[in-house]
DNA sequence: CACCATTCGTTCACCTTTCAACTTCTTAGG
DNA sequence: CCTAAGAAGTTGAAAGGTGAACGAATGGTG
């Protein structure tokens, strides 16, 4: 049986909007990444140390951190064994489950963080938020909601 | 002398749409790269593919695509090799620039874009396009545009 | 013309990511 | 309880990416 119909191409529009969304996403990520260096910090770290900091007791659990920064637990793994030798990080060991870890903000990592977080604001704003108005900046985030539902209900599907 | 000012912090609002495009990004390559993957595809090399064969000729110089694709030379220059074992692409000297190479598309190239395309294209729609009007839509790329230029003339600098 | 800075593309050594196998521990069912 | 299914996290090998160094070719300048 024939399940084949003709492919509904992207509109020259949508094809615009999706070409510059992507390459967008790949020139400012590119920049961001590079505004960190020179603190020897990578988006990932840099995501890492934001999310502990913003958790309770300054810890949380591999697994959640894992799917809080969508990486597998594997690359998780590596790359806090990395932050852990740089002192951003320590492991602990869970109590209420002993095969569970905890990964917790050192007192350096604090202070990394309290350093490096305005320059990343600023790089933000500069390659970012300040470009557009508040309005293209709130039209924006509405029309990506949907798109951020849609994915989310996507996630580790077939 | 101090130059420190107080950093001007992101609004929630501010704060919020930035994560939100962060997180879109990242889910969205992530969806991307999944239903590519039935065909033995990255994006890369899909995108690779689309320049090749969008290009007079099928074919590009080693310097333009990494240029166009947003990845150093050295990058490239292993994917390519990667490419020409699966009998993507093949590499053929340039006559008017001996140092220069060209990347052309094979027929096998050809047709595997050729399959690959519709459902790439339709993956794009399911997750990104088909989620928001036609007028969101636009009002995002308005949005981006701004900042695409502004990354662009980034490029390379300091 | 001869020179030297520059460009082109590859290579090497090193780092990061992926994937599957593995250990340890938890938990639901009989 | 005991067992089997499954979750938490790590590991190690293989694949992919980075950046500096390199050889070959080009092209503007004196």
């Amino acid at each position: 049986m024939e399940t084949e119909t003709a492919p509904q191409w992207l509109t020259d529009e949508e094809q615009c909007a999706w070409r510059t969304h992507v390459e967008v996403n790949r020139m400012l990520t590119y920049q961001l990444e590079k505004d960190l260096q020179p603190f020897n910090l990578t988006m990932n770290d840099y995501d890492i140390l934001v999310h502990l900091s913003e958790s309770e007791d300054l810890r949380m659990r591999m697994s959640d951190l894992a799917a809080a920064t969508l990486q597998s637990k594997s690359r998780l793994s590596h790359q806090i064994t990395r932050m852990e030798n740089a002192g951003l990080v320590r492991r602990e060991n869970c109590e209420s489950d002993r095969r569970g870890l905890y990964t917790v903000l050192t007192e350096d990592g604090m202070e990394t963080m309290q350093k490096v977080a305005p320059h990343h604001v600023a790089s933000v704003r500069r390659h970012f938020v300040d470009l557009v108005s508040p309005e293209a900046l709130c039209e924006l985030h509405k029309a990506l909601t949907p798109i951020a539902e849609h994915l989310r209900s996507q996630r580790g599907k077939p």
